[in-house]
DNA sequence: TGAATAATTAGCAATAATGCTAATTATATT
DNA sequence: AATATAATTAGCATTATTGCTAATTATTCA
């Protein structure tokens, strides 16, 4: 069985990943400012690697809940989980007082 | 030179760098747990890791500008930089569109 | 059907990250 | 001075990550 505290630990530990690695953050940032919905080619043409690279960074995007796929036709579109990004990422913070 | 473009790019890297494993996030909340200032030693007895293990850890979090250090003797104490952490972690959130 | 397009998967080499034990540095205590 | 304590640094093996090229899958279009 899967507790809440582990599906939290888990959540937190893919967001992290995700997060890892600059172009990664880059990849979700050029998902938020097109719109919020980007084929993989799309986001391919904005990065210098090779088309493979970028695949596979999108799928630890993807493993990891960040971004979520909607596959048309031959294209793939990504979105962001902005319930995830925001709840589990930005509310990490929420456990350390900020100073006033 | 470094541009302050340049300079936030840095401060990002090394933010989520220090934040991709979950003992260095750990460790920065036991850092919070225990007042915010809590010593090397202190830190490593709430892990499983040997003492050499979590200080590299520390290393990284020091490295990264999350965590500041104060020398007392023999003994270290580490504070977490508040600054850093919400203007550049949680800051980054802010690229992102809320919904309502 | 055959060719083109969109994208992923497989496999490999290079690099980075992690954790350990042993050694070292620096300070405090007796 | 000698010993104990707090902590880091060095060096090594293992594993994870990254990026590439080549191959593959799936879909569309002529």
């Amino acid at each position: 069985m899967t507790t809440r505290a582990e599906r939290e630990i888990a959540e937190l530990e893919g967001l992290f990943r995700g997060l890892a690695h600059r172009v990664r953050r880059h990849i979700m940032i050029v998902v938020e400012a097109g719109g919020g919905r980007v084929s993989a080619g799309a986001i391919a043409d904005r990065f210098a690697h090779t088309w493979p690279t970028t695949s596979r960074h999108l799928k630890v995007l993807e493993v990891s809940g960040l971004l979520q796929t909607e596959t048309v036709g031959r294209e793939r579109f990504y979105s962001i989980d902005k319930d995830l990004l925001f709840r589990v990422g930005r509310g990490w913070f929420d456990n350390f007082d900020e100073p006033s």
